[in-house]
DNA sequence: GTCTATATCCGGATAGAC
DNA sequence: GTCTATCCGGATATAGAC
Protein backbone atom coordinates (compact mmCIF):
# COMPACT_ATOMS: atom_id res chain seq x y z
CA UNK A 1 0.00 0.00 0.00
CA UNK A 2 1.18 3.19 -0.68
CA UNK A 3 2.91 5.35 2.30
CA UNK A 4 1.42 8.75 1.94
CA UNK A 5 3.00 10.50 5.13
CA UNK A 6 6.03 10.44 3.09
CA UNK A 7 6.90 12.39 -0.28
CA UNK A 8 4.98 10.08 -3.18
CA UNK A 9 7.13 10.81 -5.83
CA UNK A 10 9.78 9.00 -4.12
CA UNK A 11 8.93 5.45 -3.65
CA UNK A 12 8.48 5.41 -7.44
CA UNK A 13 11.81 7.09 -7.41
CA UNK A 14 13.41 4.67 -5.27
CA UNK A 15 11.42 1.36 -6.90
CA UNK A 16 12.40 2.77 -10.06
CA UNK A 17 15.92 2.80 -9.35
CA UNK A 18 15.88 -0.71 -7.57
CA UNK A 19 14.78 -2.16 -10.92
CA UNK A 20 17.37 -0.73 -12.73
CA UNK A 21 20.49 -2.11 -10.49
CA UNK A 22 18.22 -5.45 -10.60
CA UNK A 23 18.11 -5.62 -13.96
CA UNK A 24 21.65 -4.17 -14.89
CA UNK A 25 22.96 -7.28 -12.99
CA UNK A 26 20.89 -9.54 -14.59
CA UNK A 27 21.25 -8.45 -18.32
CA UNK A 28 25.33 -8.43 -17.39
CA UNK A 29 25.10 -12.12 -16.35
CA UNK A 30 22.18 -13.71 -18.83
CA UNK A 31 22.23 -11.41 -21.62
CA UNK A 32 18.87 -9.57 -22.90
CA UNK A 33 17.33 -12.67 -23.85
CA UNK A 34 18.23 -14.86 -21.41
CA UNK A 35 17.17 -12.42 -18.46
CA UNK A 36 13.97 -13.01 -17.02
CA UNK A 37 11.51 -10.43 -15.61
CA UNK A 38 11.38 -13.04 -12.73
CA UNK A 39 14.77 -12.68 -11.94
CA UNK A 40 14.99 -9.11 -11.86
CA UNK A 41 11.83 -8.95 -10.25
CA UNK A 42 13.43 -10.94 -7.10
CA UNK A 43 16.52 -9.17 -7.04
CA UNK A 44 14.64 -6.23 -6.86
CA UNK A 45 12.16 -7.01 -3.97
CA UNK A 46 9.20 -6.29 -6.08
CA UNK A 47 6.85 -8.39 -7.69
CA UNK A 48 7.15 -9.04 -11.68
CA UNK A 49 4.11 -7.19 -12.30
CA UNK A 50 5.31 -4.28 -10.80
CA UNK A 51 8.04 -3.93 -12.95
CA UNK A 52 5.66 -4.12 -16.24
CA UNK A 53 3.74 -1.60 -14.39
CA UNK A 54 6.43 0.68 -14.49
CA UNK A 55 8.71 0.29 -17.34
CA UNK A 56 5.75 -1.36 -19.51
CA UNK A 57 7.77 -4.09 -20.86
CA UNK A 58 10.99 -6.12 -21.38
CA UNK A 59 12.33 -3.71 -24.15
CA UNK A 60 11.44 -0.82 -22.47
CA UNK A 61 13.48 -1.97 -19.49
CA UNK A 62 16.25 -2.77 -21.38
CA UNK A 63 16.42 1.02 -23.56
CA UNK A 64 16.01 2.80 -19.90
CA UNK A 65 19.39 1.44 -19.06
CA UNK A 66 20.75 1.97 -22.46
CA UNK A 67 19.81 5.72 -21.82
CA UNK A 68 21.56 5.82 -18.22
CA UNK A 69 24.56 4.43 -19.72
CA UNK A 70 24.75 7.00 -23.08
CA UNK A 71 24.03 9.81 -21.05
CA UNK A 72 27.10 8.90 -18.21
CA UNK A 73 30.03 9.02 -21.11
CA UNK A 74 28.47 12.30 -23.07
CA UNK A 75 30.73 14.02 -20.32
CA UNK A 76 34.30 12.80 -21.93
CA UNK A 77 36.22 14.97 -23.78
CA UNK A 78 33.54 17.83 -23.91
CA UNK A 79 35.94 20.35 -23.27
CA UNK A 80 39.17 19.15 -25.86
CA UNK A 81 40.04 21.72 -28.42
CA UNK A 82 42.49 22.64 -31.33
CA UNK A 83 44.23 24.82 -28.69
CA UNK A 84 44.81 21.92 -25.83
CA UNK A 85 47.80 20.79 -24.78
CA UNK A 86 47.58 16.78 -26.42
CA UNK A 87 49.27 14.90 -23.82
CA UNK A 88 47.15 16.49 -21.12
CA UNK A 89 43.62 15.47 -23.24
CA UNK A 90 44.64 12.34 -23.60
CA UNK A 91 46.26 11.47 -20.51
CA UNK A 92 42.72 12.69 -18.76
CA UNK A 93 40.54 10.64 -21.63
CA UNK A 94 42.30 7.85 -20.49
CA UNK A 95 42.15 8.22 -17.06
CA UNK A 96 38.74 8.97 -17.11
CA UNK A 97 37.38 5.71 -19.05
CA UNK A 98 39.88 3.73 -16.83
CA UNK A 99 37.68 5.26 -14.00
CA UNK A 100 34.52 4.51 -15.56
CA UNK A 101 35.55 1.34 -16.22
CA UNK A 102 36.22 0.80 -12.82
CA UNK A 103 32.81 2.51 -11.38
CA UNK A 104 30.32 1.54 -13.96
CA UNK A 105 31.77 -2.00 -15.07
CA UNK A 106 28.19 -3.13 -15.52
CA UNK A 107 27.85 -0.67 -18.07
CA UNK A 108 30.33 -1.06 -20.13
CA UNK A 109 29.41 -4.45 -20.28
CA UNK A 110 25.78 -4.30 -21.48
CA UNK A 111 26.84 -1.57 -23.95
CA UNK A 112 29.67 -4.25 -25.41
CA UNK A 113 27.18 -7.05 -25.24
CA UNK A 114 25.01 -4.81 -27.06
CA UNK A 115 27.40 -4.21 -29.77
CA UNK A 116 29.19 -7.18 -30.28
CA UNK A 117 25.40 -8.72 -31.01
CA UNK A 118 25.18 -6.16 -33.92
CA UNK A 119 23.54 -3.23 -32.13
CA UNK A 120 19.78 -4.06 -32.84
CA UNK A 121 19.09 -1.50 -30.45
CA UNK A 122 21.57 1.22 -31.09
CA UNK A 123 22.83 0.99 -34.32
CA UNK A 124 21.27 4.38 -35.42
CA UNK A 125 22.75 5.93 -32.29
CA UNK A 126 26.24 4.78 -33.38
CA UNK A 127 25.80 6.18 -36.92
CA UNK A 128 24.37 9.35 -35.83
CA UNK A 129 25.60 10.93 -32.80
CA UNK A 130 28.49 8.38 -31.78
CA UNK A 131 29.91 8.86 -35.51
CA UNK A 132 29.63 12.72 -35.47
CA UNK A 133 31.57 12.77 -32.00
CA UNK A 134 34.53 10.91 -33.13
CA UNK A 135 34.39 12.97 -36.60
CA UNK A 136 34.43 15.87 -34.06
CA UNK A 137 36.91 14.44 -32.01
CA UNK A 138 38.99 13.12 -35.29
CA UNK A 139 39.22 16.58 -36.75
CA UNK A 140 41.07 18.46 -33.70
CA UNK A 141 43.52 15.42 -33.31
CA UNK A 142 44.29 16.25 -36.83
CA UNK A 143 44.68 19.57 -36.13
CA UNK A 144 47.64 19.12 -33.27
CA UNK A 145 49.41 16.90 -36.05
CA UNK A 146 49.26 19.65 -38.45
CA UNK A 147 50.48 21.73 -35.94
CA UNK A 148 52.99 19.39 -35.06
CA UNK A 149 52.42 19.04 -31.64
CA UNK A 150 52.12 14.81 -31.93
CA UNK A 151 53.23 12.60 -34.22
CA UNK A 152 51.24 11.98 -37.41
CA UNK A 153 49.06 8.46 -36.42
CA UNK A 154 45.47 7.88 -37.59
CA UNK A 155 43.25 10.23 -35.31
CA UNK A 156 40.35 7.69 -35.45
CA UNK A 157 42.15 4.60 -34.46
CA UNK A 158 43.78 6.32 -31.78
CA UNK A 159 40.34 7.00 -30.49
CA UNK A 160 39.51 3.12 -31.12
CA UNK A 161 42.65 2.07 -29.14
CA UNK A 162 41.85 4.50 -25.96
CA UNK A 163 38.13 3.19 -25.70
CA UNK A 164 39.70 -1.11 -26.72
CA UNK A 165 42.78 -0.48 -23.80
CA UNK A 166 40.41 1.39 -21.35
CA UNK A 167 36.88 -0.62 -21.78
CA UNK A 168 39.14 -4.21 -21.50
CA UNK A 169 39.44 -3.88 -18.26
CA UNK A 170 35.70 -3.30 -17.60
CA UNK A 171 34.45 -5.99 -20.34
CA UNK A 172 37.53 -8.40 -19.46
CA UNK A 173 37.64 -7.74 -15.57
CA UNK A 174 36.68 -11.68 -14.88
CA UNK A 175 39.91 -12.72 -17.68
CA UNK A 176 42.23 -9.76 -15.99
CA UNK A 177 41.32 -10.82 -12.57
CA UNK A 178 41.66 -14.85 -13.21
CA UNK A 179 45.03 -14.19 -14.93
CA UNK A 180 46.62 -11.88 -12.43
CA UNK A 181 45.22 -13.78 -9.21
CA UNK A 182 43.40 -11.09 -7.97
CA UNK A 183 39.79 -11.32 -6.52
CA UNK A 184 39.04 -7.41 -6.96
CA UNK A 185 40.59 -4.56 -8.39
CA UNK A 186 41.79 -2.13 -5.76
CA UNK A 187 42.45 1.43 -5.81
CA UNK A 188 46.29 1.00 -6.80
CA UNK A 189 45.19 -1.22 -9.25
CA UNK A 190 43.53 1.49 -11.21
CA UNK A 191 46.50 3.66 -10.40
CA UNK A 192 48.72 1.10 -12.13
CA UNK A 193 46.60 0.85 -15.20
CA UNK A 194 46.00 4.38 -16.04
CA UNK A 195 49.83 4.79 -15.66
CA UNK A 196 50.84 2.42 -17.99
CA UNK A 197 48.03 3.28 -20.33
CA UNK A 198 49.47 6.89 -20.43
CA UNK A 199 52.62 6.04 -20.55
CA UNK A 200 52.62 3.51 -23.59
CA UNK A 201 50.42 5.58 -25.71
CA UNK A 202 51.58 9.19 -25.28
CA UNK A 203 55.22 7.41 -25.94
CA UNK A 204 53.38 6.14 -28.99
CA UNK A 205 52.48 9.17 -29.89
CA UNK A 206 55.55 10.65 -29.86
CA UNK A 207 54.84 12.79 -26.57
CA UNK A 208 56.96 11.42 -24.04
CA UNK A 209 60.99 11.86 -24.09
CA UNK A 210 63.36 9.46 -26.31
CA UNK A 211 63.48 5.95 -25.38
CA UNK A 212 66.29 5.04 -23.38
CA UNK A 213 67.01 1.79 -25.34
CA UNK A 214 69.62 0.19 -28.06
CA UNK A 215 67.66 1.00 -31.31
CA UNK A 216 69.18 -0.90 -34.18
CA UNK B 1 18.13 -42.00 -45.06
CA UNK B 2 21.59 -43.40 -44.82
CA UNK B 3 23.29 -42.98 -48.33
CA UNK B 4 25.72 -45.91 -47.71
CA UNK B 5 27.58 -45.95 -51.18
CA UNK B 6 28.98 -42.48 -50.11
CA UNK B 7 31.71 -42.77 -47.06
CA UNK B 8 29.18 -42.88 -44.35
CA UNK B 9 31.69 -41.17 -41.99
CA UNK B 10 31.80 -38.25 -44.03
CA UNK B 11 28.20 -37.21 -43.85
CA UNK B 12 28.21 -36.79 -39.58
CA UNK B 13 30.95 -34.93 -40.29
CA UNK B 14 29.66 -32.67 -43.40
CA UNK B 15 26.32 -32.17 -40.35
CA UNK B 16 28.27 -31.77 -37.86
CA UNK B 17 30.07 -28.84 -39.57
CA UNK B 18 27.19 -27.28 -40.66
CA UNK B 19 25.49 -27.13 -37.55
CA UNK B 20 28.37 -25.93 -35.57
CA UNK B 21 28.55 -23.09 -37.90
CA UNK B 22 25.01 -22.54 -38.13
CA UNK B 23 25.35 -22.31 -33.89
CA UNK B 24 27.99 -19.40 -34.40
CA UNK B 25 25.94 -17.50 -36.41
CA UNK B 26 23.28 -17.71 -33.77
CA UNK B 27 24.78 -17.81 -30.36
CA UNK B 28 26.27 -13.95 -31.81
CA UNK B 29 23.63 -12.80 -32.79
CA UNK B 30 21.52 -13.64 -29.77
CA UNK B 31 23.59 -15.16 -27.37
CA UNK B 32 23.66 -18.27 -25.34
CA UNK B 33 20.42 -17.93 -23.50
CA UNK B 34 19.01 -16.48 -26.71
CA UNK B 35 19.76 -18.86 -29.03
CA UNK B 36 16.83 -21.32 -29.74
CA UNK B 37 17.95 -25.25 -31.22
CA UNK B 38 15.13 -24.51 -33.76
CA UNK B 39 16.98 -21.64 -34.93
CA UNK B 40 20.28 -23.43 -35.19
CA UNK B 41 18.55 -26.58 -37.17
CA UNK B 42 16.95 -24.48 -39.63
CA UNK B 43 19.65 -22.49 -40.23
CA UNK B 44 21.58 -25.30 -40.46
CA UNK B 45 18.92 -27.20 -42.85
CA UNK B 46 18.54 -29.84 -40.65
CA UNK B 47 15.95 -31.19 -38.19
CA UNK B 48 15.75 -29.88 -35.07
CA UNK B 49 16.20 -33.44 -33.22
CA UNK B 50 18.74 -34.07 -34.95
CA UNK B 51 21.04 -31.52 -33.53
CA UNK B 52 20.46 -33.32 -29.79
CA UNK B 53 21.49 -36.76 -31.86
CA UNK B 54 25.03 -35.05 -32.58
CA UNK B 55 25.54 -32.87 -29.98
CA UNK B 56 23.70 -34.66 -27.13
CA UNK B 57 22.40 -30.84 -25.36
CA UNK B 58 22.46 -26.77 -25.69
CA UNK B 59 24.92 -26.99 -23.24
CA UNK B 60 27.58 -29.37 -25.67
CA UNK B 61 26.79 -27.68 -28.54
CA UNK B 62 28.04 -24.45 -27.37
CA UNK B 63 31.24 -26.55 -25.49
CA UNK B 64 32.35 -27.89 -28.86
CA UNK B 65 32.41 -24.22 -30.17
CA UNK B 66 34.67 -22.23 -27.34
CA UNK B 67 36.94 -25.88 -28.03
CA UNK B 68 37.38 -25.25 -31.57
CA UNK B 69 37.83 -21.10 -30.85
CA UNK B 70 40.76 -22.07 -28.07
CA UNK B 71 42.25 -24.79 -30.28
CA UNK B 72 42.66 -21.79 -33.07
CA UNK B 73 44.35 -19.59 -30.67
CA UNK B 74 47.18 -21.77 -29.61
CA UNK B 75 49.03 -21.09 -32.30
CA UNK B 76 49.63 -17.45 -31.71
CA UNK B 77 52.93 -16.89 -30.56
CA UNK B 78 54.16 -20.37 -29.92
CA UNK B 79 58.01 -19.83 -31.10
CA UNK B 80 59.16 -16.20 -29.20
CA UNK B 81 61.70 -17.21 -26.93
CA UNK B 82 64.03 -15.11 -24.45
CA UNK B 83 66.62 -14.20 -27.83
CA UNK B 84 63.93 -12.86 -29.80
CA UNK B 85 63.95 -9.57 -31.63
CA UNK B 86 61.19 -7.75 -29.68
CA UNK B 87 59.51 -5.86 -33.15
CA UNK B 88 59.73 -8.59 -34.82
CA UNK B 89 57.59 -10.60 -32.22
CA UNK B 90 55.36 -8.07 -31.23
CA UNK B 91 54.84 -6.96 -35.18
CA UNK B 92 53.58 -10.80 -35.64
CA UNK B 93 51.58 -10.88 -32.51
CA UNK B 94 49.83 -8.15 -33.59
CA UNK B 95 49.22 -8.69 -36.87
CA UNK B 96 48.24 -12.08 -36.65
CA UNK B 97 45.63 -11.23 -33.98
CA UNK B 98 44.69 -8.94 -36.14
CA UNK B 99 44.40 -11.34 -38.91
CA UNK B 100 42.24 -13.86 -36.60
CA UNK B 101 39.48 -10.85 -36.13
CA UNK B 102 39.45 -10.70 -40.12
CA UNK B 103 38.80 -13.94 -40.35
CA UNK B 104 37.27 -15.28 -37.65
CA UNK B 105 35.37 -12.68 -35.83
CA UNK B 106 32.68 -15.01 -34.50
CA UNK B 107 35.11 -16.70 -32.88
CA UNK B 108 36.04 -13.75 -30.86
CA UNK B 109 32.86 -12.17 -30.42
CA UNK B 110 31.36 -15.91 -28.86
CA UNK B 111 34.50 -15.76 -26.27
CA UNK B 112 33.97 -11.89 -26.00
CA UNK B 113 30.34 -12.44 -24.49
CA UNK B 114 31.40 -15.45 -22.66
CA UNK B 115 33.88 -13.52 -20.32
CA UNK B 116 31.83 -10.38 -20.30
CA UNK B 117 29.16 -12.72 -18.52
CA UNK B 118 31.60 -13.99 -16.14
CA UNK B 119 33.34 -16.83 -17.93
CA UNK B 120 30.87 -19.16 -16.68
CA UNK B 121 32.21 -22.39 -18.91
CA UNK B 122 35.69 -20.92 -19.39
CA UNK B 123 36.78 -19.88 -15.95
CA UNK B 124 38.90 -22.99 -14.95
CA UNK B 125 40.52 -22.71 -18.39
CA UNK B 126 41.30 -18.60 -18.03
CA UNK B 127 42.84 -19.63 -14.14
CA UNK B 128 45.17 -22.28 -15.54
CA UNK B 129 45.91 -22.64 -19.08
CA UNK B 130 45.62 -18.62 -19.94
CA UNK B 131 47.35 -17.76 -16.89
CA UNK B 132 50.31 -20.01 -17.49
CA UNK B 133 50.54 -18.56 -21.04
CA UNK B 134 50.25 -15.26 -20.01
CA UNK B 135 53.01 -15.74 -17.22
CA UNK B 136 55.41 -17.82 -19.80
CA UNK B 137 54.78 -15.14 -22.14
CA UNK B 138 55.51 -11.85 -19.52
CA UNK B 139 58.81 -13.64 -18.14
CA UNK B 140 60.02 -13.60 -21.77
CA UNK B 141 59.10 -9.93 -22.23
CA UNK B 142 60.76 -9.13 -18.78
CA UNK B 143 63.98 -10.64 -20.15
CA UNK B 144 63.77 -8.19 -22.54
CA UNK B 145 63.60 -5.31 -20.74
CA UNK B 146 66.43 -7.06 -18.29
CA UNK B 147 68.52 -7.27 -21.49
CA UNK B 148 68.34 -3.62 -22.28
CA UNK B 149 65.90 -4.70 -25.65
CA UNK B 150 62.63 -2.71 -24.54
CA UNK B 151 61.75 0.01 -22.46
CA UNK B 152 60.59 -0.66 -19.03
CA UNK B 153 56.60 -1.26 -19.20
CA UNK B 154 54.74 -3.78 -17.65
CA UNK B 155 54.81 -7.01 -19.50
CA UNK B 156 51.29 -8.37 -18.86
CA UNK B 157 49.36 -5.13 -19.75
CA UNK B 158 50.99 -5.10 -22.67
CA UNK B 159 49.83 -8.02 -23.68
CA UNK B 160 46.64 -6.99 -22.52
CA UNK B 161 47.04 -3.80 -24.55
CA UNK B 162 47.74 -6.06 -27.87
CA UNK B 163 45.13 -8.65 -27.11
CA UNK B 164 42.15 -5.66 -26.07
CA UNK B 165 43.34 -3.13 -29.46
CA UNK B 166 43.11 -6.27 -31.87
CA UNK B 167 40.12 -7.90 -30.69
CA UNK B 168 38.10 -4.62 -30.14
CA UNK B 169 38.15 -4.59 -34.69
CA UNK B 170 36.49 -8.24 -34.63
CA UNK B 171 34.06 -7.73 -31.16
CA UNK B 172 32.95 -4.10 -32.08
CA UNK B 173 32.79 -4.40 -35.60
CA UNK B 174 29.34 -2.70 -35.84
CA UNK B 175 30.45 -0.03 -33.97
CA UNK B 176 33.87 0.78 -36.10
CA UNK B 177 31.89 0.08 -39.46
CA UNK B 178 29.02 2.27 -38.24
CA UNK B 179 31.55 5.18 -37.21
CA UNK B 180 33.90 4.64 -40.22
CA UNK B 181 30.80 4.65 -42.35
CA UNK B 182 31.63 1.25 -44.62
CA UNK B 183 29.91 -1.74 -44.87
CA UNK B 184 32.68 -4.20 -43.94
CA UNK B 185 36.07 -4.71 -43.94
CA UNK B 186 38.67 -5.32 -47.24
CA UNK B 187 42.24 -6.05 -47.11
CA UNK B 188 43.22 -2.74 -47.35
CA UNK B 189 41.67 -1.96 -43.97
CA UNK B 190 43.49 -4.98 -42.00
CA UNK B 191 46.76 -3.56 -43.37
CA UNK B 192 46.19 -0.65 -42.48
CA UNK B 193 44.92 -1.43 -39.13
CA UNK B 194 48.12 -3.51 -38.63
CA UNK B 195 50.31 -0.65 -39.39
CA UNK B 196 48.63 1.38 -37.15
CA UNK B 197 48.84 -0.73 -34.15
CA UNK B 198 51.80 -1.91 -34.65
CA UNK B 199 53.82 1.72 -35.28
CA UNK B 200 51.72 3.31 -31.97
CA UNK B 201 52.53 -0.02 -29.71
CA UNK B 202 56.27 -0.25 -30.99
CA UNK B 203 57.13 3.20 -30.53
CA UNK B 204 55.67 2.99 -26.78
CA UNK B 205 57.74 0.02 -26.13
CA UNK B 206 60.71 2.55 -27.63
CA UNK B 207 61.52 0.46 -30.66
CA UNK B 208 60.85 2.82 -33.07
CA UNK B 209 63.18 6.14 -34.02
CA UNK B 210 62.76 9.54 -32.15
CA UNK B 211 59.67 11.12 -32.34
CA UNK B 212 59.71 13.97 -35.03
CA UNK B 213 58.10 16.30 -32.41
CA UNK B 214 58.74 19.64 -30.59
CA UNK B 215 58.64 18.01 -26.73
CA UNK B 216 57.83 20.31 -24.34
C1' DG C 1 20.42 -41.42 -39.34
C1' DT C 2 16.25 -38.62 -39.88
C1' DC C 3 11.80 -37.02 -39.17
C1' DT C 4 7.07 -35.92 -36.62
C1' DA C 5 4.77 -35.54 -32.56
C1' DT C 6 4.63 -34.59 -27.95
C1' DA C 7 5.82 -34.09 -22.92
C1' DT C 8 7.16 -30.66 -19.82
C1' DC C 9 8.48 -26.43 -18.42
C1' DC C 10 9.39 -21.43 -18.38
C1' DG C 11 9.05 -16.98 -20.58
C1' DG C 12 6.51 -12.18 -21.05
C1' DA C 13 2.48 -10.03 -20.35
C1' DT C 14 -2.07 -8.88 -18.30
C1' DA C 15 -6.53 -9.09 -15.53
C1' DG C 16 -8.43 -7.97 -11.56
C1' DA C 17 -8.75 -8.19 -6.31
C1' DC C 18 -6.96 -5.52 -2.72
C1' DG D 1 0.63 1.00 -6.16
C1' DT D 2 0.93 -3.89 -5.24
C1' DC D 3 -0.13 -8.59 -5.34
C1' DT D 4 -1.96 -13.40 -7.13
C1' DA D 5 -3.54 -16.00 -10.71
C1' DT D 6 -3.57 -16.98 -15.33
C1' DC D 7 -3.12 -16.86 -20.50
C1' DC D 8 -0.37 -18.35 -24.14
C1' DG D 9 3.60 -18.76 -26.94
C1' DG D 10 7.92 -20.87 -27.27
C1' DA D 11 11.82 -23.31 -25.16
C1' DT D 12 14.54 -27.92 -24.45
C1' DA D 13 14.40 -32.47 -24.82
C1' DT D 14 12.79 -37.07 -26.07
C1' DA D 15 9.87 -41.00 -27.90
C1' DG D 16 9.14 -43.63 -31.55
C1' DA D 17 7.86 -44.38 -36.63
C1' DC D 18 10.41 -44.70 -40.73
Amino acid sequence: MTNRKYKPGKIRERNSENILAAAEQEFVLHGFKGTSMQAVADRAGVAKANIHYYFKNKDNLYLALLENIIANWNEVLADMSEESDPADVLSRFIRTKIRLSYTHPNASKIFAMEIIQGAPYLKSHISQAMRQWVKDKSTIIQSWIDQGKIRAIDPTHLIFLIWSATQHYADFDTQVLEVTNKRQYEEDDIEHIGDFLEDIILAGCGLKPPPKVNLP
